[in-house]
This record gives structure tokens, sequence and C-alpha cells, in this order.
DNA sequence: GCAATCGTCAACCGATCGGTTGAATATGGG
DNA sequence: CCCATATTCAACCGATCGGTTGACGATTGC
């Protein structure tokens, strides 16, 4: 039914996949080059990197022999909407996102 | 590491669950009057109560001989917190969030 | 005190998850 | 043309998930 929420959901739940979406805030990236930092096998990144395409997170783009990663924000939005509901976020709170920003972005994403 | 995320993402990937949060958002309720509308185990209701409650979504409180499930709705914050990053919802989009009200709060959780 | 109610526990089931390895398939560069 | 690079596929693995059933422990009402 709600299938999509299901997938977004459920691709946002390993930080794997978290830290490759914040590494592609950055920039487009190849899959190669999304899967140096972590200890994992291509093939397992290759994996995860699906699962956030077929959640809408990300769209891949093969250009040569290299497929392009590319962050699809909007993906996020009916999964932020769905959460509007519980917790009265109008307000949104800058000083959390801040520290947010700065323990997430000065971390590396390895795992 | 910041597993509280995993957590909280995780247990919004189940329809089910998604339907006791927005259960919970009109009341308070006992273990077996939020399984009532669900098609299955009252056992299988109370393995999500769990999960939820895991993951600080909800919490439970027994008084007597019930336990009242009670909605936890900061828990969400710091998922929301996290998603801000991706999608600059700071305009909220308030159709899709009426929209969504309307689907959602006028469809039955069963599954 | 006893039966009914509320809820969890434990064991089990098939399906999915997150990972591995090794082979296969493009594509590009010299 | 050949080799290296980029990525996926397929098979497998143990762990977890979402569900069931049946037994069990608390609490309540009469």
């Amino acid at each position: 039914m709600d299938t999509r929420l299901d997938l977004v959901f459920a691709a946002l739940a390993d930080p794997t996949r978290r830290a490759i979406l914040t590494m592609l805030l950055e920039d487009d990236m190849a899959v190669t080059d999304v899967a140096e930092p972590f200890e994992m096998s291509l093939a397992a990144v290759s994996k995860h990197l699906a699962i956030l395409t077929r959640a809408g997170l990300i769209s891949q783009e093969k250009r040569g022999r290299v497929k392009w990663c590319k962050l699809e924000p909007d993906a996020l939005k009916d999964a932020s909407v769905w959460m509007q509901a519980f917790g009265q976020f109008e307000e949104l709170d800058l000083d959390a996102f801040e520290r947010f920003l700065d323990a997430e972005l000065g971390q590396e994403p390895a795992r």
C-alpha cells in the first residue's frame, strides 16, 4: 500500500546508507569512490546503492563505464511530511541541527 | 555508534508500527486495544510495541493488569533533524501534509 | 478462591538482510 | 587487440524479522 514509505525508512535504518547519503550531499560520486571509505566489499556497497535507488533516495546514471550516484532529496519529503504529524516540528530546532551537522560532517563514515 | 537513529528508522519502516503510532496520536491505549484492529495475534502486536519502545517512540506503563502505551514524539526529533540536512524542507509543504493527513486518518490501519 | 482477562515468553517458521567470494559483463586506454 | 578498470550477478552464509502457537505469570472481579 504505502510501500514507498516502507522503502525510504528501511533504507535510512542502516548507518552505512545514511553515511553514503551524507557523502552524496557534497557531490555526485562514482560507485567505486562511494565504496572507498568503507571496510566492506564493493559488491556490498553496490547493494546498498541499489537499496537507496529502489527507495528513490538516489539515482544512478551510467556514463561510460562509470555509474554516477546522485542524491534525490525529494524522496525524503514524503517521509518528512509523515513525521510532521507527531512532533510539532514546525519550529525547526536550529541549534540541534547545527550540532548535528558538526557531528555528522566531522566524523568519517567508516563502519 | 548512532544506534538510536537505526532503531527509530527501523521502527518506522513497518506499516503496522506506523499505524500504531497514528492511533496513539489520538490517545493513550492499552495493548489489547492497540491490537484490536489488526489481523494478527496479540503476541505479534506486543512485539511491535516492544520495538517501538526500544526505539523510544512510545513508552509503556503498567497500571494494574493493563499496560498503557503512550506516544513519545521527542524520539522523532533526532530523526527529523537528521533529515533536514537533505531536502531543504524549511518550507514545509502544507498541501502535501494535509493530503497526507486525509489519507492517513481516513484509512483503517488493518494489514 | 477461582475463573477470566491482560500481556509476555519461548520455540518455531519462512523470508529478508547484510555481508562474503568468485565469476561475468561492459567499457576504456594504449 | 588486450589488459585494466568499473560494476553487477549468483550463490552462499549466519543473523534478524515478522509472524504463529501454546504455555505461562499477574491481576482482577465475583
